[in-house]
DNA sequence: ACCAGGATGGAGAGCGCTCTCCATCGTTAC
DNA sequence: GTAACGATGGAGAGCGCTCTCCATCCTGGT
């Protein structure tokens, strides 16, 4: 005696729904997603058919025909690093930095429904696997944080025709909208901060040169203590490492010991400063000042916590995923760029 | 005069792949999927018209007929901790221990083309949101991450019929596999540590009790001092915070000022004692021995670098990704449990 | 009383793919 | 020489949904 209810364990589909409200599959995708005029009372049997059924509109259905998915792709991408050392994902994972901005883009991202999907592009192989992905439609745009300069991921998300906007200024021109940190501006908060509180002999641990925030903060320090009246600063070259930042500040330190204040390009390398600074017996702030960059919980790990450049990780994240989203609804708006102001955050480092 | 040909921007289909190869749509998806024989030489014309089109497969269309998506949700779960603070998102992410899960996951997703969705649980209508994407089939099961032990997740997860996969045993008995750590016997080793560098008096600054994990690493090394002839092991809770490390220290060093070793229930609360210890004027190793957990990026930040307990973070989601996919493939294997050794990395603080 | 026109529900055509049948063909065994 | 069978390609039916038409009904103007 079996009726034509709905196999048991089946998922119930608009049907289903329809079967039950005792109206077509049309007007019960109405009530759902809100379009046209449905009558109240027909709504009220619709909306309790649902319940009643527990139906969960099929994704992929839906994606079919709608031609979105409802999910963008968050892509970390750039050099590997030393191949064959612990695998590329750890490495960026465990860096506090990409996780403030995985954080950010899903504040933004999760009211709106849409679902961000993982993905990293550290080798050709790995690019063509993102490519691809995008190409299938798989997600609606991406969200690209490159950590290298000469990365070529950007330009061929452009020419795929995915609307994606990206971390940070490209190295090289491409038509792509991107958000980034006025990184000069915040090395010259760091140099004014360490100008006034008396320093005059100060030096820099920079980032790596092939990064474009590595330049900018570094040239932008050097021409606000130019400013100062302090033409020569002198600097080594970091890796944004703690490791690094201790090595350099060792370096530092041999060759010019009168230093009396550092600015760091990043907070992991002035905490590797302060270790080094310990180990040479000089006070911080009284003997040398260090400032940071980033305000990452590296910033407050350490003693003295660090006076250092905050840099809006969240904000600015969730500025990219604004963007992101308003060039998928309009694939023909036209690419911009955010740029957000840094704020000196002082405490007793310097 | 137009032929037939797709227009220009449209996205080619099997069926453009299909006319422009001569044969039919059948033929091409089973080139495409490796099924069925096919002649090679059909087959090499099918392929070389995929490349001439530039044809990739529709996922919505074929997730739609296969019933099976490609993607995993990467949930993570627990209370928000105090509300209105920085979001839940940001605070788990700046976490590196959420970081190496994820990375360990997507070295064992990414080479058979599966994407992890990242989502997150902390109150009960994203814990809603979760499960009726779960629900909706929106990924194909879902990686689980409890922060706190009686987190309703697995359980209503289980009860929507989706193959899942726990991080840590869960704290009321779920039917769902999981991988853990054996967390006594790693405070075991600590404790055997501390002992064996010749520590009497040693206390312990222990995780949430809320915690599973927590309860494991305190009681487990409450009785491998017991078994060392030490009943008494003085402690303070923190909650797996570097402040509370810290603040945990110097209420252990005010109650017992003769205290000669500490085992920490994180690397971070370590590297908090640390600074407490310093503040004191007690040197480590050699006043007291330190001893963390989990051997993540804070145990070689700090001076001296830790000894800790190590916690094989990327192999044990490594595995969690492979149990995943099995249950996906086989909806009817037996739940299981993986529970992976500690090892004890010897540094400087112990 | 009649018709124009707005409001509202239903029918049905796909979206791009997989997969089950079925047709065809070449081969082997008797 | 022919029946039988394995190998291989094609046809076509959906998967669950959205959305364009179209039919129907109600309203008000004359």
């Amino acid at each position: 005696m079996s009726t034509d209810l709905p196999p048991a364990q089946a998922t119930p589909t608009l049907e289903d729904v329809a079967r039950v409200a005792g109206v077509s599959r049309a007007t019960v995708s109405r009530v759902i997603n809100g379009v046209r005029n449905v009558a109240p009372d027909i709504q009220e049997t619709v909306r309790r058919a649902i319940a009643a059924t527990g139906y969960v509109p099929n994704r992929a259905a839906r994606s079919l025909v709608t031609r979105r998915t409802g999910s963008v792709a968050l892509v970390v991408s750039g050099a590997g690093g030393d191949e064959g050392a612990e695998p590329f994902e750890s490495k960026v994972f465990a860096d506090p930095f990409f996780g403030r901005v995985a954080g950010g883009a899903v504040a933004y991202l999760r009211p709106r429904g849409i679902h961000p999907v993982l993905m990293f592009a550290e080798t050709p192989q790995a690019r063509d696997q993102v490519i691809g992905y995008l190409r299938q439609g798989s997600a609606d745009g991406a969200l690209l944080v490159s950590t290298h300069g000469e990365d070529p991921l950007p330009r061929l998300v452009v020419e795929a025709g995915v609307p994606a906007v990206l971390w940070a200024r490209p190295a090289r021109p491409t038509p792509i909208s991107y958000v980034d940190l006025a990184h000069r501006a915040g090395a010259e908060l760091a140099a004014d901060r360490l100008v006034a509180r008396g320093r005059r002999r100060v030096a820099t641990i920079s980032g790596p040169f092939d990064v474009r925030a590595s330049q900018d903060r570094l040239s932008g320090f050097q021409d606000a203590m130019a400013r100062h009246g302090h033409p020569y600063i002198p600097g080594v070259e970091g890796n944004f490492t703690q490791d690094s930042g201790e090595a350099g500040m060792h370096r530092l330190l041999a060759e010019h010991p009168d230093i009396d204040g550092v600015f760091a390009a990043n907070d992991l390398m002035a905490q590797g400063a302060l270790l080094a600074l310990r180990d040479h017996g000089r006070a911080v702030p009284d003997d040398v000042a260090v400032i940071g960059f980033d305000d990452g919980s590296a910033a407050t790990a350490c003693r003295p916590q660090l006076t250092t450049v905050r840099q809006p990780m969240e904000d600015m994240a969730g500025e990219m995923a604004r963007l992101l989203l308003a060039h998928i609804e309009d694939p023909d708006l036209q690419v911009t760029s955010v740029i957000f102001p840094p704020v000196l955050v002082v405490r007793q480092s310097a």
